[in-house]
DNA sequence: CATGAATGAGGATTCATTCAT
DNA sequence: TATGAATGAATCCTCATTCAT
């Protein structure tokens, strides 16, 4: 991609993830880029253009990280799962303004989200993905029946977001962090361990 | 409370819990409420007091609804993590402005919940009465040993909030709405069902 | 009405006369007036408000200078004919800029004009006096009867706003001055005369 | 001409006539083309180089549609200037946006106008013409003497340019429509009468 | 000739805040 | 207390124009 609307797009992201569409200042944008606020314009038409680019930008960017189907088809379900969740954290870990920016996307209504059907196209995918683990499992016997295949996605999903979405509070009210390497690894190995003994019988 | 105070209080909520302190507008604030924008400076002195006195108000009002600490003491370790769990997700149900607003503050860098230590304690006070039951599981050896309260705390908590911190984006993307009674009874009792069979032994 | 606000109109329809919508800056008007570009938006919404206020502003002003109906019906006919010709001329030299927001708006598709039915009906009235006049006229048998009033209308009003409409070109192309006294009176004594002459038998 | 400059100077009269030259832009004067912008500034070296050109080929084009004098010469007088009348409604018919541009050029002060010799004396011979057609009436007893050529001039130009500059007001206000055809045919009849009647004796 | 990228200056609009009453 | 008017400083956006190729 052209290497002016890259960098354009990954400083919005900063910016919008921080601040929200309203809050963010088209300049605290340029100041962060090389280029002019003009140069928005003519690229993206507009903080709205800017804004839904940088969307759709952001859900590609993490897809892009996150083709693990394949790899995880032939594993064992409860391994699959947790290979999953494994992964799923990790890719979260690498994207934190993406999680930022569906935060914000969420909070004013998500009203730009509906017209991204490519993006509800990724987020599809992956809960089929999941449910292709489940069912295999509940056939094999070794998974529960009685769970729907979104519970076990809203919450291995939930909690791989929520290390970022609280960050900051946590640091605030219990000067505890997130960001820290250890407390990091903690984290994602309790989800996973988590998660499979919710799902096994 | 001056009700005059508490209507501006509760409608600058709902808006900066919706467009984050930068991206709110005092006159939006004031439009939805029966007052005039000089009411605001006059009681609250700017935007950056009205939104502190919001965010301590806002806590506050979540802090009220939760007193359980003394309900719980009595009962049997994993029922008491249950009732815990599940009266934290229904207390947040009753305040999605509060979880929308303290999603804002974290994504804004949580620099006004640091000067608020009354907000800390609060939420301390949640952690170490769940510590406490935690403990008492251990003795009696029904709860697992390998496992912090800090994290049984952020994965329960976690998942509370996330149902709130994503319903808008999972209606664009799955057509699956969490504020629909059917679903929102199926997440409550996924995530009590989750939690203790995550620190029962 | 509010002082500030006529000040901001009158100045208003001076820019927007010459230049059009399109063509004038808000700031050329404040610059104009006492006031601020600021207070446009305070009292006027923004330039399409102030537009829209402009047009209904003119129009009733020319209205007002206009109420000749009762003085006239008692003349007659071909009296009545040349008084209200003449009338009609006064009062559109009494306005140009008037007549020229007209133009402006008749040269960007009168889509304002399509919104202010006060405005129409104002035009509307003096169509029918008008009509009232030659139907008496023609009942005596002093005015001719293969005449539509529209078309007796059109030749007053569009010769009474033409000397305004090509004011300066005729001064860049013939030298010619338009509002030179002399040529005003000598105009207005041509279209009275043209006017009888035109509908009597 | 070359078609690329006429079709630029073709679509920009369009442009400026409805918006004057302050409120056209360059770009959607290109966006009618099958040019760039940069076309306009290769060939005309700017905005206003090219409202130059365009009001310069304004004129020539209406001119070079109203060579009559010739045929008119050898009519009676009053023939003559019925035919005058006549043709000069239908050559302005066939070029609304010349006199819409006329028009803007008025508004706007004439200041482009001044500047083009040969715009003027166009002008100038329509009026010689008519000059001596009436000279040549009155002669003859068959036309008053106590009428000026400008003002028959005025007269029957003007209303020759009303319809056109008046008909989005007609429209919106009367509901009336000068294009219509059989308006049309009546507005032309009628300043055909109304101007021979105005100068015979 | 022709194109897309770039730009500084300017123009419209909105914001938090204050003032007069 | 309460209200509407006022304001300077942003903030979003557009314009005519130029440059690199």
């Amino acid at each position: 991609m052209d290497p002016v609307k890259q960098n354009i797009l990954e400083e919005a992201l900063s910016e919008f993830a921080q601040y929200g569409f309203k809050g963010t200042r088209i300049e605290a944008i340029t100041e962060r880029t090389h280029t002019s606020k003009r140069m928005i314009y003519y690229h993206f038409g507009g903080k709205e253009g800017l804004y839904k680019a940088v969307l759709e930008y952001a859900y590609l960017m993490v897809r892009d990280g996150s083709s693990l189907s394949d790899r995880v088809k032939d594993l064992e379900p409860l391994d699959a799962l947790a290979m999953y969740a494994e992964h799923a954290f990790d890719n979260f870990c690498k994207f934190p303004n993406f999680i930022r920016l569906s935060l914000q996307e969420n909070l004013q209504g998500a009203k730009f989200l509906k017209d991204l059907p490519s993006v509800a196209k990724i987020n599809q995918d992956g809960l089929d993905a999941l449910k292709q683990i489940l069912r295999k499992g509940q056939k094999q016997g070794v998974i529960r029946k009685d769970i729907t295949a979104m519970n076990v996605y809203v919450n291995f999903v939930g909690l791989c977001n929520y290390h970022i979405s609280a960050r900051n509070n946590y640091n605030a009210i219990f000067n505890f962090d997130f960001a820290d390497k250890k407390n990091q690894a903690s984290r994602k190995a309790s989800i996973c361990d988590l998660i499979v003994r919710y799902v096994k019988v």
